[in-house]
DNA sequence: ATCTCGATTGGCT
DNA sequence: GCCAATCGAGATG
């Protein structure tokens, strides 16, 4: 029913990958059960021509998988946190959409782990590149890991024909490419990060 | 071997 | 709004 987006959905401009992920869904397979969570938050990562971008310096054993196919996950730690990216456009081309908020959909109970009791708020459980892998035990045994795969632990599909406005701003928490605009979200959607 | 720094988060002012 | 926690990747020696 949740069927995958194929590959080529993300082997094509980044800007434009990341705002049509906006409104898809993130299927998660749990043992014991199915979470689904719609994307309503994306940043893109233009690669060479994106000082913000891990590719900008080349390639590095961290970022090869940017190098390779779209629609694989780059995952990477930073600090405590896991963050969870999707490979895209072509080889050797190394950019990537991270993920930086979810809206529960389906299967919350399977997310109240003790690591997020704090987050009281339905609101707070996914909002955040950081707190959507804690709560969906993303980690970097899924670097690489094939998205547009059904049999994948995790991978995204279409989810429902909402209409929305797509708001575009300055990325979060960079130090360097400020200024462009490539930060999306659903606008007004109370699951934002911030 | 050592140093620097960070696509975050949570707590405090 | 500010800041510390905390740790691996990447750069450098």
């Amino acid at each position: 029913m949740h069927q995958p987006l194929p590959c080529y959905f993300y082997d094509r401009p980044t800007t434009l990958v990341a705002q049509e992920l906006l409104g898809k869904f993130l299927i998660r397979h749990f043992a014991d059960g199915l979470f689904v969570g719609k994307i309503v938050e994306t940043e893109a990562y233009l690669g060479t021509n994106d000082a913000a971008a891990h590719s900008a310096v080349g390639r590095t054993k961290r970022t090869q998988i940017l190098f390779g196919e779209p629609g694989r996950a780059y995952v990477y730690q930073l600090r405590n946190y896991y963050l969870l990216n999707a490979v895209t456009e072509g080889i050797d081309t190394p950019t990537c959409v991270l993920f930086r908020a979810l809206e529960p959909m389906q299967g919350i109970d399977l997310i109240c782990k003790p690591d997020n009791l704090r987050a009281t708020k339905e609101t707070h459980l996914l909002n955040g590149p950081g707190k959507l892998c804690r709560a969906l035990e993303i980690n970097l045994s899924h670097y690489g890991m094939d998205l547009s795969c059904a049999d994948s632990p995790f991978y995204i599909a279409n989810g429902p024909q909402d209409h929305f406005e797509i708001e575009a701003t300055t990325r979060i928490g960079i130090s360097k490419a400020v200024e462009p605009l490539l930060r999306f979200t659903i606008k007004g959607n109370p699951y934002l990060s911030r």
